[in-house]
DNA sequence: GATGAATGAGGCTTCATTCAT
DNA sequence: GATGAATGAAGCCTCATTCAT
């Protein structure tokens, strides 16, 4: 079950049409902020939305709760993508750090770099819903990890933080640009930093594993 | 000697006072830069450099001009960087290897990946004094990475703009950060990011060896 | 039937608030450029209308599109009393003549002189709306300076420029002039002009009848 | 005599080449008026002065003296042109009438039309420098209608402000033009015009002969 | 509930004027 | 005396947000 379910069921009902436009606002804003930076006006926003400015206020207070309800959308798709590679690692014969890397390949693919710029001043990582997610995330990226570890394919200094920190900063688009060219060699880059994961480990690292808190308080 | 340098020269002279509030707003812009963002007001800039406001537009045109300044600024001093490591490695007794990882280290000190949010849309990227100093860099980043190949250490699929993109997409800075908490983890990232890089490889690389040229492009 | 009313019919429909602040904004920034010149701050027509200064913004993209509009609008007025001259003219014991030193003299009074500064660079002089409303009044212009013609009364040697342009141009208010010094005296250069304007003509005129084709390419 | 000289005799001395820096600046000052209008920017008359910016300011305390001073420099002109007509009217075989307009259509070729657009809002129409060239200008211009209207050939019922102020908005440019376009027509309407103040009357003025003082008070 | 319109605060840029060399 | 540089006060325009239909 996705957190956005349990998000929207708080509100006690909502009319059809409603509903609909706010799922389009959210998607609508994801791409915009993708392709165009955080500060894309929302105006833009509800013009690709096909719905009127105001009523991107009716179901977003403001342009951090719309913000937040985006990180949200993207983390919950992803942590589902983790889940879906701890369910295959489970699989008899299945090869944990394949799907550490298959899965790391397909949040790239969810533009999950997108949102590296939307924790931005005045973003509240402390949200209870931002919590929530982030807590499924890591505790579904920890079992991953930890699968990849037994199997002896992992090295044992790099936490949970580690993997998201340099996923997001690898894969996070330039303004301005619809994310063609960077595509090119995303996945080049992410390739090398796996290969940088895989154990033997190459060199001693600095510092320590960083966990997904650790993520929160880099804003 | 820098490509600053250069440039200064063209105008036929300037008076002493100029050329220190010149420097000065080019250093602010870099610290504003990195902190805040490529939005900044450029009235905070002309506060931090203890300048009025018009005094920014009298040295820069406008706000793309002055970005462009701060590029080229930080890619000199990166070059100058890389050219200390090649001639290292050239030393009797010089490890290429060891050289590569100390440069990636202490260009991430020097703030490149606050370069990457500065490449937004309006900013000419074949401008001339980019294009120089891009040939520059790429010249002696080649020459690093051919030491290190030659010596066996490096693999053979990976080229200048790889390592650039990578090293600037890991250390960016979030938005409305002053760095301090990233800073933390980047150093991990990129001994992570480096181990990946060195053979024998680890894994097929998708694409194939992107040049600085290409990260031109990418915008 | 205006060519104003052409102009608002084409967006689909506007809200009535809306039509009523566009009318506002142009009536208050023809009496603002009449008085203070084609310079004014559009915050000052906005606050003579009563209306956010975005809200000008709103309805005329920059200064050059309510310039233009402002244009129209004279024009339009100053079509309409040429069709009521020509009308007079061609009824029973009409005086063309009359009937044109009527026209000048009331074209005057609707401060087509503070078209003239408007008409600077930037201004587009062959956007569809001009042109339309230029090929209106330079027709009815065409008949009304026909019909003095054959009467008999008015030189062979001038057209329809001529007058605009002398006209426009001796009714021009001076700049930061509430045109309660000027307006003194126009009617009676007007009424010099006119008389050079009748035949039989006092003296050779140099070069060849201006067309509002002419006038549109002065600029 | 020209006024300037009076004027600048006031100062003690002057260098050589500050004198000469202070022609260049009128010179300078007037093309622009003429070509750009009133709010040329101070910096754009001294670049084309080829002097620096802070030399205008040693010359003229603000923009509105250096207006004032080439308006009083370009009505010395025109008062010296009207001069030489008196003078040829009042040599044997000369035609009063043929005078006056020679000297309408050389004083527009002065470009006294651009000094409209300097009577703007600030400028002192009282001081004494403008007073003394204005009252030089009223003589001699009324003794050369004096001159037509004895020979029978001007109407009785205008006056020397008629004159001006009419000759002045026929030959005022466009803002943003190099008046290449309207130098075309000027001369014709200055003709019609000429023929309407011609003998005997074509039609009753409204209002009252205008005098160069209220053409002072227009502003 | 949805919408188009209105608003005011704020950023960028220009320019008259003053200062320092 | 002449000059280039510095300055701050506006003006234009955008955009997040609120209001009226």
């Amino acid at each position: 079950m996705t957190t956005a379910a349990s998000v929207q069921s708080r509100a006690p009902r909502m009319r059809a049409d409603a509903l609909r436009n706010r799922e389009r606002i959210i998607a609508a804003a994801r791409e915009m902020f993708v392709e165009h930076g955080a500060q894309v006006p929302l105006d833009e926003i509800a013009r690709r939305a096909a719905v009127g400015n105001a009523t991107v206020y009716r179901h977003f207070a403001d342009r951090d709760v719309l913000m937040r309800q985006v990180v949200v959308s993207v983390l919950d798709r992803v942590t589902d993508l983790a889940e879906r590679a701890v369910a295959a690692a489970d699989t008899a014969g299945g090869d944990p750090s394949a799907e550490l890397r298959r899965f790391v390949h397909a949040a790239a693919d969810e533009r999950i770099g997108a949102l590296c710029p939307l924790l931005t001043a005045g973003f509240d990582k402390d949200h209870p819903d931002l919590i929530a997610v982030r807590l499924r995330l890591e505790a579904v990226l920890d079992a991953l990890l930890e699968r990849a570890r037994t199997a002896g394919r992992l090295r044992a200094d790099i936490g949970v933080g580690d993997l998201m920190i340099a996923l997001s900063q690898l894969t996070r688009p330039l303004p301005g640009t619809a994310c063609s060219g960077i595509d090119r060699y995303v996945h080049r880059h992410l390739q090398l930093f796996l290969d940088g994961l895989m154990s033997p480990a190459g060199s001693v690292l600095p510092g320590t594993a960083a966990t997904l808190e650790d993520l929160r308080q880099r804003a």
